[in-house]
DNA sequence: AAGATGACGCCCG
DNA sequence: CCGGGCGCCATCT
């Protein structure tokens, strides 16, 4: 049942030194047309891994000051920057969607 | 209730 | 690469 809640929750899913997109989390979330209620939870969620949530193509949407912390904190965390976007094919964090088939008990048994 | 706004995404020229 | 415009969704005035 999606809520603001799964959001945060798929935000923190994010590990240290990776990233993600507002739409992916969206999607993983399960608002496929999400983004800006992502981009709501991030502003008012300030207790957040808010760093590692980035634009589509690794682009920080961020102004001024908070862009530069972004950069920072993210540079921080060990992820790599191509010119004013993140690397995604080294940083992108791949999320498992959860979706209503059953998991395969135990693939290729015998 | 209608219009405007915003840490967005994507298509066009 | 850059700017402009439209679509989405929830909240605010």
């Amino acid at each position: 049942m999606p809520s603001p809640t799964s959001i945060a929750a798929t935000i923190r899913r994010i590990p240290r030194g990776k990233v993600s997109t507002y739409g992916a989390v969206a999607r993983a979330a399960g608002y496929p047309r999400g983004a800006r209620l992502v981009a709501r939870v991030l502003r008012g969620a300030f207790d957040l891994p808010w760093q590692r949530v980035l634009g589509a193509g690794g682009e920080i949407k961020l102004q001024g000051e908070f862009a530069a912390e972004q950069r920072f904190r993210l540079r921080s965390e060990g992820v790599t920057f191509c010119g004013r976007r993140v690397d995604m094919k080294q940083h992108e964090f791949h999320f498992s969607k959860p979706k209503k088939k059953k998991s395969r008990r135990r693939t290729g048994r015998r």
